[in-house]
DNA sequence: CACTTATGAATGAAGG
DNA sequence: CCTTCATTCATAAGTG
């Protein structure tokens, strides 16, 4: 097809009216343009760092939404005051101790559920406690007080001295040398969320088709006039 | 101004004539238009991730950064080949464990043996598992769901019970409602990366304006064609 | 302050 | 499905 000047320059002159006046919804002006770009630019950025983020988090396999690492989120107030506390760990007061202490060296065999009801609440007496706490304490007591028994009958081969547990210093949890992750980290961000690949970290983005998402899209382009 | 409808047809005609061949370079196809669309939204939902992580996180006082040297990346997901630290047990990835919380909120009872082999196939997508490890997931699932809402339930004294054992089983992604939290989020992603405000989150997008950074809008920015 | 120990809690797996 | 075990995390407290 051809095109003389002078159509050119009007449909030029006629473009700009339309853009001036936001009437033709699929062209940004150059200022528009811009400004999108910043903010793809920083949604890639910030991408990033979740990918980043996630993937350092997820090395502690509790990433369950809720929980973050150490942290909670209590969900009954995640509202806009986004109490995320750190955890709190029972901890048995002296007297509580010695009771359970008695408790288990009496006892015969594991607590029961009814047992532990009781204890619970004989305990709750002299401090704050739940049942689970009780579980809990009977089920470390148990499983420690055996391991050291095995390690001090055993103590002549070092054979099952590979016991976990108290010989966690030289942790195989240091890193390890992943330079190439980090760097491959911004290529994930693009291959990831710019392809239709069946990945699995396509969950992340699994909003996208959500109303709240398309509400974010929706304030974005109305912002820059992109639905006219 | 006034424009002739011969004027604004021809006026279109060009238009479409530059769109279609991609001398228009400020002008975007529907079809890029979506594309743009979807990726922004998606980007818009993987920050609020990040917002929601840089919280959490923010909580530590002694979060520079440095948490996220102590954290090591995941040796099943980092590089394919080398297994660093060789686990007997099995552990789900974080793909695979949001994969397996959706699909246990969504199911209403028992997986069956045919269902689990689809999961236990599709979850091998994401990293090693067998059979065994899905129903064996179900099984703890369901029993710690139950016995934690028993646990909440049973006692008054409620409180700070260091509960434990499963973060409830409606909060979460389903999130019907209560979503104030998230609806805020799409805005403060807004807010707080496109402006210039003293948020300390602004570390996060320092890199904006980096190389990196704008290679990537640069690619997004080739991939659309906006750079003419 | 770095390192170790003690311990509440989380969780995959096994037994019944 | 329920109970129990074994292992592993994460962290506070203790120690050099």
């Amino acid at each position: 097809m051809e095109w003389e000047n002078q159509e050119m320059q009007q449909a030029e002159e006629y473009l700009q009216f339309q853009i001036q006046n936001g009437l033709c919804g699929k062209v940004m002006t150059d200022v528009q343009v811009e400004e999108l770009r910043k903010q793809i630019v920083a949604y890639a950025a910030i991408s990033e760092q979740l990918v980043e983020l996630h993937k350092s988090m997820s090395a502690h396999h509790d990433f369950t939404g809720m929980r973050l690492g150490n942290l909670y989120c209590d969900p009954l107030s995640a509202s806009i005051g986004h109490k995320i506390t750190a955890r709190q760990r029972w901890t048995p007061t002296p007297l509580q101790l010695q009771i359970l202490e008695n408790i288990y060296e009496q006892g015969t065999g594991t607590p029961g559920k009814q047992k532990i009801k009781e204890i619970a609440s004989e305990l709750a007496q002299h401090g704050q406690i739940s049942e689970t706490n009780v579980y809990n304490w009977f089920q470390n007591r148990r499983a420690r007080s055996k391991r050291k028994l095995q390690a001090s009958t055993g103590s002549g081969n070092g054979e099952s001295e590979a016991r976990s547990e108290d010989v966690g210093t030289k942790d195989k949890r240091t890193k390890p040398a992943g330079s190439d992750f980090v760097d491959n980290i911004a290529n994930r961000v693009e291959s990831f969320y710019f392809q239709n690949s069946e990945s699995g970290i396509d969950q992340l983005i699994g909003k996208v088709e959500s109303s709240r998402g398309y509400d974010s899209y929706t304030n974005l382009a109305e912002q820059y006039g992109l639905l006219g």
